[in-house]
DNA sequence: TGTACATCAGTGAACGCGCGTTCACTGATGTAC
DNA sequence: TGTACATCAGTGAACGCGCGTTCACTGATGTAC
């Protein structure tokens, strides 16, 4: 009996070491990129996200400043998350080609997974209004997004780069409005078959 | 004196006939549609909103039923608006060319005016996560586009107009990220100059 | 055409609610001896 | 290694605030005669 209790605290309390206030950081952190990518930047509740890691939403403020600052660190989290999950799915001794970029980018699996996928898919138009800040941060994982995608071309210049990066962005973020399933399939499978010719031919002939 | 006292009733009143309803019914819409655009779908306040339109919060309710009924019918003012806004820049004379299109959509101008502009641009993240209706309402003005580039390009199939309208979208939000507004226009470029070559290939080579 | 009355568009006070944030408290952790 | 105390991670009640929504009211509009 005593020890049943003391489990359902152990569960809740989570401990007060030094190390168990990191992990825990963490684990905020991890929810709230989840969450952002899952129903926006805006959406996002300080109770409800302490709720979500089993701790109340008092200790909120040992750990960050306020919520507009942990929305900022949440930003830069889910982008960083979003990469790693990319990456995370292939062959880390093979270089990643073009094809194999776009393919993963734009599998269904992608786009059913907004709350683990790229966050710049599922929070373009959110952060295209917040402020500068939050702006700073997606544009730097933009930029390298551009230069990945650049180097798997083997181009010099960024324009056809910059121009598969849009596409794919444009698609999974279109795929995930249209409720017709076939329709947001055929969104897809029409940008991957027509941006996979880009590297094929390599004469830089159109796009 | 008196004068005076009943203009400035009447510039709060603003008539109480059923026509003045009907006019207030419209501007509280292409308000409501302008600041969705400009500040998101969540963001919008029936106060606010109100006040922005001269009349008193608790006058909503005889024009909406809720907010949430308010924002669908917003959602549609603002996708058409978006759409009427690019056509009315264009000779109604002439056919719209897939160039015409390309070179408007991807234009500094329609960047830097996110409450007039295409709301697909300006909403695609956002209405990706909200309910199955205002999804329906983007899908149709989503297929509309494509058809409508489709056509432009002569095309039997719509791959390549998918293509196109997923890195206008893409381009566009992504613009709006970008701090810098060097690497903003030149994003606008390179998708612009990238998707012009669709068109001027007739065999449908790559892309 | 003119009057009397019903209708109804818009007003603004009031409501309950969930939110972000603060703070006195508790008890486990870490440290000084 | 063991004890005594300071620190501090996490708790939960309380706060002020802005929100969506309701409603009794006002006075202009529209209609019946």
């Amino acid at each position: 009996m005593m020890d049943v209790m003391q489990n359902v605290n152990k569960d809740r309390d989570m401990g007060h070491s030094q190390a168990d206030k990191a992990r825990n950081r963490e684990r905020i952190l991890d929810e709230a990129a989840r969450q952002i990518r899952e129903t926006g930047l805006e959406a996002l509740s300080v109770g409800k996200l302490m709720q979500k890691v089993n701790l109340t939403h008092g200790g909120f403020y040992g750990h960050f400043a306020s919520r507009s600052d942990l929305i900022a660190q949440a930003l830069e989290r889910a982008l960083l998350a979003g990469k790693a999950q990319a990456q995370a799915v292939r062959d880390p001794n093979k270089p990643r080609t073009f094809s194999a970029i776009v393919r993963s980018y734009l599998s269904r699996t992608h786009r059913d997974s907004r709350s683990t996928g790229c966050a710049i898919s599922a929070l373009v138009s959110d952060v295209g209004r917040a402020d500068a800040q939050s702006r700073e941060v997606m544009e730097r994982h933009i930029e390298d997004f551009i230069s990945a995608v650049s180097t798997a071309l083997g181009d010099d210049d960024k324009g056809r780069a910059i121009t598969a990066v849009s596409a794919m962005v444009g698609a999974i973020a279109m795929s995930r409005v249209l409720t017709d399933q076939k329709r947001s399939d055929a969104v897809l499978r029409a940008v991957r078959e027509n941006i996979a010719a880009m590297k094929s031919d390599d004469a830089h002939a159109n796009i």
